[in-house]
DNA sequence: TGCTTTACACCTAGGTGCCAATAT
DNA sequence: ATATTGGCACCTAGGTGTAAAGCA
């Protein structure tokens, strides 16, 4: 359970690594609330002791060769399709969780930037948990309370390799990145490599940048942690309940209108 | 164009290498007519000068803890759906291919043995020439006859990495390894990583077992030339014909009996 | 003539929310 | 009471050979 790559404690927001070592088998299932502002949240060093000094760090835009510090421009990633995403947060996001695997809708969908063109990357999803509440929707008020604490059974969040890895960083930017394929599922013994859930949480995807150092791969099977430098993000506003079946009907409505494969019940449902 | 890891020649079938090395760049559109004798084709060492050389050299039948050389036991890759393959091959195997794609029917299928459990491998397939004729099929005598020689555009046979590659051996093993996604084009110009054929000439899959050594990894987007270590067989009844529209009847009959995509040809075609 | 392309009907495979039944 | 499950009709997406038209 120690550090692969520990770095130094020098979490000085101007440290001027181009990719920031995230230790992702220190973070457990802790969670991270109130995170549900406006920025992207980057995660810059994030050892055991220093949870707190986590601060929407945001990331540095497009700056031809600034020569801070060996000409390295921070990697960005952006959220595509963030639009249909609001819709979505404005009225409170639900994800259904089925045991054979429910895909998401929206589905996360990134563009990167400022990789090494040359290097090998491979591109990652993750769930995490928002806080350790329990939810339940309250029909007459349509809101969501809070309804106790989360039975600690804390199935390491699993990671999701997207398919193309790993690739050189000049593909990856001339593409968008679309993990439509990622499947969810509250069936705790999943075999099939959806991602595990508890229903009647919250969650907030994120997305991994893994550098892969030239002595070492990442094989699509080692399903859980990366050693190599990370670069994580995440977006407010792709946060979402878990449902076996939607709670409030505004919920239901958006689907249907939205997602193509919900077409068969456009005019039924009015 | 030099050999990356050329071998010494010691082409003595007796040599114990667990994996055998192949050049694939030095094979350029080297025809390997007359293989379609009787069992699999192994590929040895296969340096130019040596291809007179080449012998099928059946695999090593799995002998627990055979000690002749340092305990390794050969690679064995074994065809799954051999004998649907012989009904088609029985008849002279055609398959289609349109500019847009075409999968393959039967698809290539194929269990491994005698992996290193721990070493990660890719596995590819790539489709070569079995000589440099075009074909044309007489109606009258329901037989395929030579049409000339073939005009030596030449595009390097493209490899097709399967898409769980990279993996270790033990997982390897423990599935049957499916081409099934693989398709065939006619379009010189395909950007969309299918396989470029010309029609009326016939060819035979091979399959490449490649074992990454720690320092290196494969990528799947570098389609071309393995490096390492590479174990490649073939399979006699794999051998097929292309052709934009099937000749022998019998080939439609059998493709339309077998295929599931093309159930609703079984009534109407008695 | 001989080969290739295209639009087509008809399949398989699989993603939706719904609803009634069933847990918890 | 609430939450979950499984069967369902209805979609999207895409794999078939066909037949007619197009191309050398």
């Amino acid at each position: 359970m120690q550090p692969t790559h520990a770095l130094s404690a020098d979490a000085s927001g101007k440290s001027c690594k181009k990719m920031k070592v995230e230790n992702m088998k220190n973070e457990k299932l802790q969670c991270v609330s109130e995170y549900d502002r406006d920025a992207p949240t980057t995660t810059s060093i994030d050892t055991q002791d220093q949870r707190k000094d986590k601060r929407k760090k945001s990331v540095k835009s497009r700056r031809p060769a600034s020569r801070e510090c060996e000409a390295a421009r921070e990697v960005r990633v952006d959220l595509q399709g963030s639009d249909l995403w609001k819709s979505f947060h404005e009225i409170g996001t639900e994800m259904i969780i089925t045991k054979a695997g429910r895909r998401m809708f929206p589905s996360v969908r990134v563009k990167v930037h400022n990789l090494d063109p040359v290097q090998q990357y491979s591109i990652a999803m993750d769930i995490m948990p928002v806080d350790s509440m329990r939810y339940r929707y309250v029909y007459h008020s349509s809101q969501w309370m809070v309804a106790g604490n989360t039975d600690h059974s804390c199935v390491p969040p699993h990671l999701y390799v997207h398919p193309d890895s790993p690739c050189s960083g000049e593909t990856w930017m001339r593409q968008v990145i679309s993990f439509d394929r990622v499947k969810l599922t509250n069936n705790e013994m999943d075999d099939k490599g959806h991602i595990i859930l508890k229903s009647m949480h919250k969650y907030r995807p994120r997305i991994h940048v893994i550098l892969h150092s030239p002595l070492e791969r990442l094989s699509q099977t080692l399903v859980s942690l990366p050693a190599d430098d990370v670069y994580t993000t995440s977006f407010p506003e792709t946060q979402f309940t878990t449902v076996t079946a939607y709670q409030n009907q505004q919920i239901t409505k958006l689907k249907i209108d939205r997602n193509p494969f919900a077409k068969g019940f456009r005019e039924r449902n009015g």
